[in-house]
DNA sequence: CCAAAAGTGTTTATGATACACCCATGT
DNA sequence: ACATGGGTGTATCATAAACACTTTTGG
């Protein structure tokens, strides 16, 4: 196989930032580093992309080998190449973000050594390399994307009161919504399913649960309405 | 320096989709490869990221090199990475995206050996590897972010008619606006500053021309007012 | 005086926002 | 009975869209 130059290159990463929802709290999915440098350090999953692998792959390989979650939304997120950004060599990095209902993933073991763990947003650590401004992009592009795309279900449970669904858009957009205006947006979109049963277990009324639906989601596409919260 | 594996790496190249705005039809550069594989076929400008260079310096020395322009506007589009998109090797690719007056660059005479040409968005020829598909998914982030960022001013000369303004906008967003409508939104914004002169040598009455003003954007920005087409 | 584009307001419809009370349930 | 969140409707305001004629200039 031919090289088109002879000099060294860069070498390609692919990180993510994997999204999680707490009861009152957005939560990122963060590795301690098991080797040089910033051994010790906690720092976004991620590693070098093999030659024979899609960037999505790798994202995914990553996830499995070190935290055992699978994110039901992934998305590229950026890359991000400065050349300082890692003191060994030059190393590009894709960074990806993704979304993972934590119901689903209870304990986050990792099936690496390196422990996986699940951090606050509000009360993040010093990241390894340049990963806090991953993060930051990572969480603007989740506020604004969640205002048009129906992503926000990936990170509730399969069934969901609509209170949830607002106290989630609340805790993202990091603003107080009328519950109101809320609900008759979201249901005006016609993309929930009542699933008629009531939560249970709570020491007052109950709440209808709903699910997302994704057949009336394509069809109101289809019908040109579009998402909008 | 050490390397945290021994295998092979995925090569790390950077391309560009860079728009010019002809009279009528937005305009892509592109350049005509010199060597295998695709020799001959038209191809975004762009080449592989040496180890000691930002990506964004790529692209510029690119572009440079390739075509002897330099973006007024330049940033990241997406990475794309499929296995196969390149016959010979595993090339992953960091596409940009960039705005240039073309009235500031009139040949675009390659300094290179390869030859740069503007090529008609509407009748575009087929194009080495997947650029097709990254020059699809530039013209969709263009036709988005014209709409809330000030950035189709870097496709129109210095001093413009506001009539040419919203030419620009219908041929990218590919439908008619209504004159008055636009001219209302557009002032309302008070980012333009008039020049104070006329067009000349039209045969007709002449428009006002008008400049696009950074500082008044920032103002506006400051209070809150948000560019919005 | 003709051709061609420049320039200018008002009306209507639609969607966004603000706002307060009764209901159902568990303890 | 009481505490707690669940659930509901209306009035107002702001923004977007539709729409046609007069003006200015060069030829």
């Amino acid at each position: 196989m031919s090289h088109s130059y002879a000099y060294a290159r860069p070498a390609l990463a692919a990180d993510v930032v994997l999204f999680g929802a707490a009861e009152d709290e957005l939560e990122v999915l963060l590795i301690e580093r098991g080797g040089a440098p910033f051994l010790g350090c906690p720092a976004l999953p991620g590693g070098f992309v093999r030659v024979d692998e899609d960037l999505e792959a790798a994202v995914r390989r990553e996830l499995a080998e070190e935290a055992g979650v699978s994110p039901g939304w992934l998305q590229q997120l950026q890359t991000f190449g400065r050349v300082d950004r890692d003191p060994r060599e030059r190393v590009v990095t894709v960074a990806y973000w993704g979304l993972v209902r934590r119901v689903d993933h209870r304990p986050v073991a990792g099936t690496d050594a390196r422990s996986a763990r699940w951090h606050r947003l509000d009360s993040l650590p010093a990241l390894a390399f340049d990963h806090r401004e991953i993060v930051d992009v990572a969480l603007r592009r989740l506020q604004v994307r969640i205002r048009y795309e129906p992503v926000g279900f990936e990170l509730l449970p399969e069934e969901f009161p609509l209170s949830r669904l607002q106290g989630l858009y609340e805790t993202i957009l990091r603003r107080p919504l009328d519950k109101r205006n809320f609900r008759r947006k979201v249901l005006a979109l016609d993309i929930l399913a009542e699933v008629g049963r009531k939560e249970e277990g709570v020491a007052w009324r109950p709440a209808q649960l709903f699910r997302f639906d994704r057949e009336r989601y394509q069809q109101a596409l289809e019908k040109g309405v579009l998402f909008d919260l």
